[in-house]
DNA sequence: AATGGAAGTGAGTAATCACTCACATAAAGT
DNA sequence: ACTTTATGTGAGTGATTACTCACTTCCATT
């Protein structure tokens, strides 16, 4: 991995835990690195030990169990994902003033947010990804985030597209889920499953806004 | 887990292996279950040993190692993912003879397979997944089933769709990708993220077909 | 200078891991 | 009936696991 710019990785951290001692960071570092690789079940503490330069006492004075660790790194993940429905400006600068295409601009305005923030993030998203799959406790904390605060937002932008544009009768639920897993998609496909495919990523988004677009689009 | 119908396990096996013994089976079905609900690197082979009942020397008598076992159940899986493409009637059928709307038939015939294919098979598919990120060699099998079987078939049916209907002007692979990442999508939201959800998966599907019909439809 | 608490250590521990092997049994071929 | 081969067993193996603990080192406060 990339010497440089390791600063995301605190930048992440310090949503919920303050300071953390060097050892500690390297410990947090190795351990992201080792866990998007092999996966958490696959990954022994010894390791993550040896990568860090520490000790594996260290390990477990900062953490109570392995699966804490997990847990102290995956967490943050959650919130930070969340973090663009919480500001207010997101919708307003959006639906603000002037009159121009509103559906591309919103679809744009998500897409490029969640791009940069997937591309910063691809090693601790596997991780989530992952690993939500086999602990409950992930999986609840992320449905939280999501029904609690991404939801309603979408919603409510869907509820406020529709009398601007003439969208498709389809169930509020639907169009999401639809619009969703494209953007989603995309994001996965580009960062995981074909990182190294020679994307052209402006006309791609520029694709995939004019489909969603068209396909939520009421077709006389 | 069901105790009836057992029998798709034998069904998907038996593309590679003939005949297993009776306690193979139960060793290939114990491990399939912790597999997809523990994950890979974190099932015990005393483990599937004790939920197969035979001793745990009877798995490696038939498996020279753990990770052997894995490959025995997901690489059938790989094959069984592209038998649809392979069958000639597929494409014959969608294109054989009247003029109705070529695409949503094609797409309608694709998903509903698919769908039941994924119904059949969500356990199997799971470990696929999980353990595609982490088994190079599942990977690679996977990447050549599609290359060489999906790929080809997809893009000769747009390129025919192409010529009868009216699509947008994007790149066959972006249209690729538009479409297969929605119905992916689809499926996994459908059977992996939200089984429990009240879906009416007829009106869903139809829902899914238009999204797509409309989004690569070239509208002037 | 003395003290106390946090940070860091690494040898040690019981449990578990994947896997082996000598042996028992069953089935099949001669 | 006899031999061979395939199938199944479970106690046993060394390696590795997550985690502990008595100890040292460091540093801020008195």
């Amino acid at each position: 991995m990339e010497q440089l710019d390791k600063e995301w990785i605190k930048d992440v951290m310090d949503i919920s835990e303050k300071e953390l001692t060097p050892k500690q960071a390297k410990i947090v570092e190795a351990a992201i690195e080792i866990f998007s690789e092999k996966g958490f079940a696959a990954t022994s503490t010894s390791e993550i030990a040896k990568q860090a330069g520490v000790a594996e006492g260290t390990i477990f004075r900062h953490y109570k169990t392995k699966k804490d660790l997990l847990i102290s790194i995956v967490m943050p993940v959650i919130s930070k994902f969340a973090v663009p429905f919480l500001a207010e400006k997101f919708l307003l600068e959006v639906f603000g003033d002037e009159e121009f295409e509103n559906f591309d601009a919103l679809l744009r305005k998500l897409i490029y947010n969640r791009y940069e923030f997937v591309k910063k993030n691809v090693q601790l998203l596997k991780i989530l990804i992952q690993e939500m799959a086999y602990h409950s406790e992930i999986q609840e904390s992320f449905k939280n985030v999501f029904v609690n605060i991404s939801l309603p937002k979408f919603q409510s932008a869907i509820k406020m597209l529709r009398e601007k544009d003439q969208l498709v009768d389809f169930p509020t639920e639907t169009m999401l889920r639809l619009a969703v897993t494209t953007i989603v998609g995309f994001l996965i496909t580009r960062f995981i499953i074909m990182p190294d495919y020679d994307w052209e990523d402006e006309k791609e988004i520029e694709y995939t806004i004019q489909f969603i677009r068209n396909g939520l689009k009421d077709i006389k």
